[in-house]
DNA sequence: TTGAAAGCGGTACCAT
DNA sequence: ATGGTACCGCTTTCAA
């Protein structure tokens, strides 16, 4: 292994000066920093991670915790993961993955243990039992989501309130008098993942706002789910025509069983897709898709916890929603 | 920060009776283990990670190399990642990640500042560049997916020869004598990714054995891409009766329009998808499914660089393909 | 069965 | 502008 002490005496100084031409945090001579540099690369020299945490405090790592259960939007969680780690390594950290179901004490864990030096929390809930955690942990944290009590916890999401209005209003705009919404799976509310319900609130003030009639209904992942909620929302009463499907899952189904029962779209319904866009465009028929970004808040989530290390104490107040 | 020390001390025994305690490395009377396991707990111990990495040369951490491309199927991917997770938890170790688009350098830099004990690489490609990198690297390390050369680099890859060959053969019983393939993106050849063309050469040759007439083309993630090949499978002389889709981002907009076109699923042509099964339940038709069961490998992949941590010095020979 | 102490490879303070 | 060195927290050898 090469240490600094190797690459210190190739260039013939003190392993300290090699480590300030490193870190730069003070001046070297052009002549000094000029070989230093050179007999780093040619001894191939990279500093020891554990020793520099060690004596450092630091370990350049941020650790991320993701969701892996299926009946969320897979897709999301990967694009989160990818900007995620591009901004990482853009600000120099690298990315630890902790999946959530290790739960609140895998935190307690990486911090304590000192294998990070901030968290990212992906699928945060309501009530989420990370959350007090992870106020005692004295760490920079950014939530992604929204829990009831964030208690001065930076938090980043998504703004599925507008995401839910832009949806009923582009509906409205479209002339439609009577909309519905196509919700996620039963299990995603009763999690209280906080996103389902604000979507759903956006949605329907909008749809009220303009003076339109809305049925919503969550929708689990199956095709009989999907059949059921259908009857439901076409069931009773005049038809919607005008659809809002925040339900990734269930799409390819759901444009199935509607040309199936004989509803084309767009001419007798409309239908709006809350999903990626490259995912619209795999179907046959005319969609409206309202985008998750999930990009800028991988993103941004990295650039608020790298502000937060750089000496940020104070934690920025609230949550703020991109998009 | 509570150190080994502080635990040490409030036991009334010495440093490193405290790590012998933690490790197990050499016989400790059951009174003074009691001791100390009880003032682990009470003061809340976590051994620094980087302080152990720097006396221990082992940081505990496995570094996992994966593709964030979305023309490649995201849900294997996520599959993967979470079952080497949470295999990876289950021998105390952490996994780092890193992106493929990082290239051959990441692995570099990983494995010299010693931030990981060994590596896991995703979508490994035919000429792969990272390749030449890992055999210097001098760490164990697992390939998924098998490259041109492995030179005795440990690769586990899913059986993608048989799975094309089962698809062949499930059509041949049903009675199919024309038969074609919806192949992944061009780009995905191009890559010299070896699942792509390991598949065809298994659905080939299957399909030649049974004597079926055979039509194979790859398709680009787009609406149209997918109605042009289509368009060039049934379009001169006999017509197909079963397709095979190797491209999970074409499937539902297939299935439209095929119906579109009038042939109906599965009375004009049988189908079968190369996806997981819980994709096939999304739609209204009846597929048959061949899985892609990224979840084993996950765990093999990890289970195979433990096994090569623990002292296996002799590569397995060859690569291994479960399932 | 346990303790003492020498490193592991950096960082950063104190000198010069 | 540079060098010397104590120390970060843990592992492991050597002694007792």
């Amino acid at each position: 292994m090469v240490t600094i002490n190797d690459v210190a005496e190739a260039a013939g100084v003190a392993p300290s000066t090699v480590s300030y031409v490193i870190s730069g945090k003070r001046a070297i001579s052009p002549k000094t920093r000029r070989l230093v540099e050179e007999n780093i690369r040619k001894l191939g020299y990279h500093p020891h991670a554990g020793a520099r945490a060690l004596a450092s405090s630091k370990t350049n790592v941020l650790a991320v915790v993701v969701p892996l259960r299926t009946d969320l939007n897979v897709s999301v969680v990967m694009e989160f993961i990818a900007s995620a780690a591009t901004a990482a390594r853009a600000h120099d950290y690298d990315l630890l993955l902790l999946t959530k179901d290790e739960g609140p004490a895998a935190l307690q864990r990486v911090a304590s243990s000192a294998l990070a030096d901030a968290l990212l929390v992906m699928d945060v809930e309501a009530a989420d039992p990370r959350v007090p955690m992870l106020l005692a942990l004295d760490r920079p944290v950014v939530l992604i989501g929204v829990p009831d009590h964030p208690d001065g916890l930076t938090c980043v999401d998504l703004d599925f309130a507008a995401a839910g209005s832009l949806s009923a209003r582009h509906l409205a705009e479209l002339g439609h008098r009577r909309i519905a919404l196509v919700g996620p799976s039963p299990a995603v509310y009763e999690r209280g993942t906080s996103y389902a319900p604000r979507f759903l609130r956006g949605f329907t003030e909008t749809a009220r706002e303009h003076g339109l009639a809305v049925s919503t209904r969550p929708c689990a992942h199956s095709y009989e789910a999907m059949r059921t909620c259908l009857d439901a929302l076409f069931g009773d009463g005049p038809a919607p025509t005008g659809l809002v499907v925040h339900n990734e899952a269930v799409l390819p189904g759901l444009l199935s069983e509607l040309r199936h029962r004989g509803l084309r779209v767009p001419e007798d319904v409309s239908v709006v897709a809350v999903c990626p866009d490259t995912m619209a465009e795999h179907h046959a028929v005319r969609l409206t898709t309202v985008a998750i970004p999930a990009e800028p808040v991988g993103t941004l989530a990295v650039e608020m916890v790298v502000r937060q290390l750089g000496g940020h104490t104070a934690p920025e107040s609230g949550c703020s929603r991109p998009g």
